[in-house]
DNA sequence: GCGACAG
DNA sequence: ATCTTGTCGC
């Protein structure tokens, strides 16, 4: 029987899995967003072989979509890839990252499915409800649910179903790309959700703050610079 | 039993 | 996620 660490407690598999259905039920699906100006990028990478998690955070002005704060934790890895279970090996270092930041963000997107999930529960609803911040899940791939075939159009939108609900919707941000799989995190709708991730576009697959958290927590050493004179420039 | 399976 | 170069296409 595999455990793992989790806010300070052992947890098997299972009680895991019973965890987030639980959680799952304190969700909030309606829009409790209000004046949103920054929207923070959240992504984790991996470095020594897996052994650490590293998690970033980007938080940019929702207008001009320019980067305003930026932070990386480092936090040995507590567990494997389990599919299902990603948020207990990812949220700990995520949550490390949000508290360093300087610049409060008003909405997180997250890397990763937030209510698209078997028990309703993925990363962006874990990390939501325990910072409270207004979140929002977009992936890169899907975990659960089906949906009509898409358009290879950008601006393609199609439901995302799973037993009998619209779990999220799958967006095709640029034309002949894979699509994005966007769910709602915790206090938000998922139209609004929608307006959000799109309007946080600027001609890539992936939305601007989640473009430089995923620079930042792989490690890119490029961006990593570029951040920091960014910053370094706005004091 | 078999296939699916975020990052 | 991560290991990795060049290459096809808009």
């Amino acid at each position: 029987m595999f455990t793992f660490e989790s806010q300070g407690r052992c947890l098997t598999v299972a009680e895991a899995r019973e965890w987030q259905q639980e959680m799952a039920g304190q969700i909030v699906c309606r829009d409790e967003v209000r004046d949103v100006h920054t929207v923070a990028g959240v992504d984790v990478g991996f470095e020594e072989n897996g052994s650490v998690t590293r998690a970033a955070v980007a938080v940019l002005d929702f207008l001009t979509l320019q980067l305003v704060d930026f932070t990386i934790a480092r936090l040995p890895t507590c567990m494997p890839y389990i599919p299902g279970l990603l948020s207990f090996r990812e949220s700990p270092a995520v949550l490390a990252a949000l508290q360093q930041l300087t610049v409060q963000p008003d909405l997180l997107l997250c890397d990763g499915q937030g209510r698209a999930h078997p028990r309703r529960f993925g990363v962006a609803c874990h990390v939501g409800l325990l910072s409270g911040i207004p979140s929002i899940g977009v992936a890169k791939q899907r975990l659960c649910g089906e949906h009509d075939t898409l358009p290879v159009e950008k601006n393609s939108i199609v439901a995302l179903m799973d037993d009998q609900q619209t779990i999220g919707y799958v967006l095709r941000s640029r034309t002949g790309i894979k699509p994005l799989y966007v769910s709602i995190g915790h206090r938000i709708s998922l139209t609004s959700a929608m307006y959000f991730v799109q309007e946080s576009l600027a001609g890539y697959k992936l939305p601007e703050p989640i473009r430089w958290a995923d620079g930042l927590a792989s490690n890119r050493g490029k961006i990593v610079e570029k951040a920091s004179r960014i910053l370094e420039r706005s004091i």
